[in-house]
DNA sequence: TGAGCGTATGAACAGATATTCATATATTGA
DNA sequence: TCAATATATGAATATCTGTTCATACGCTCA
C-alpha cells in the first residue's frame, strides 16, 4: 500500500483531497497569521481580530474553516471563546513552511522567467 | 503542545503572503497528486498526465504554478521535459501533511456540529 | 524543410473563496 | 427580564482558481 513516509506512490483520491484540504487551511494570509499567533498563545476572537486588524466577522469565518479542518480547538470562558492549535502537526507544518520561505529568499532561479528563453523579449 | 521552537510571533505581511503561497501550492488535489508522484521519480508531463488521468494542458498549467512557486525543477531531454521536486522542504511538507491526514481519521471531534455543546479542559 | 510529437500558453467559463454587512445566538450582570 | 458584550452565521459580492479548448512554441528526424 502506498502512503508510507518514503515513497508515497500515487495518492488515492480521498487522501489527495484531504491532504489538499489540510494545506488549503494554511493557504490564506489571514489564516496563516491567525495560526502564527496561536502557535504562541491561546487567544479569543476579539484579540485575534485586534492583533490582525481584521473584522470580528472575518476572523470568525476563518476560524470556522480552521475548526472544520480540525486545526484548532476552542474553549469557552464566559462570553469569550479561546482558540488554540489542535494538534502538533499543524505547528510543525507551519514551522516547516516558514523555514522554507525564510531560507528561500528571492535568489535567481532556474528559468528566472519562463521556460527556455522563450519569446518574452518583453523588456522595457 | 508547541513542539519545540515556539515563538513565531506575528508574521509580517510579506512573509504571511509568501507562506500562504507555499501552502497554496499544495492546496489542490491535482497538485498534491503531482507532487506525490514526483516524490518518487522524475517524470515528464505526458507521464504525469497519463498517471493522473488528466489532460496534458491541465497538468501543464499546474506545473506552471509549481514552477512559479519554485517547488519543482525541470530538465529538457529531447522534446520531453522532466520535472522533479525542487528542494527537500517540499518533500518534508508533503510527508508531514500526509502524516497528519493519515493519523487523523474521521473520529468524532469537538463540536461535531456547532460550537456550543461542550468545553474542553486545559491543555496538557 | 516540413511533419509530428511533446509541451506551454491564453482566453473563457464554472466553481470556489474571503470579506463585508446585517443579524442571530449565547452569556453575563443589573 | 433586559441591555450589553462576544461570537457565529447567512447572504451578497468581487476576486481567485482549475479545467477545457484552441493554438503556439520547440525539438527531432525523415
Amino acid at each position: 500500500m502506498n502512503s508510507g513516509a518514503g515513497s508515497a506512490g500515487m495518492l488515492d483520491e480521498v487522501t489527495a483531497v484531504r491532504l489538499a484540504e489540510t494545506f488549503k487551511a494554511l493557504s490564506d494570509p489571514s489564516r496563516v497569521r491567525i495560526v502564527s499567533l496561536l502557535v504562541d498563545a491561546e487567544l479569543c476572537v476579539h484579540d485575534l481580530a485586534t492583533a490582525l486588524d481584521m473584522s470580528q466577522s472575518a476572523v470568525s469565518h476563518q476560524l470556522r474553516s480552521l475548526r472544520d479542518l480540525r486545526l484548532v480547538r476552542w474553549r469557552r470562558e464566559g462570553r469569550q471563546i479561546f482558540y488554540t492549535l489542535d494538534d502538533d502537526h499543524v505547528c510543525q507544518l507551519f514551522r516547516l513552511g516558514l523555514e522554507h520561505v525564510l531560507h528561500n529568499g528571492r535568489e535567481s532561479y532556474q528559468g528566472g522567467n519562463h521556460l527556455e528563453g522563450r519569446v518574452i523579449e518583453a523588456r522595457e
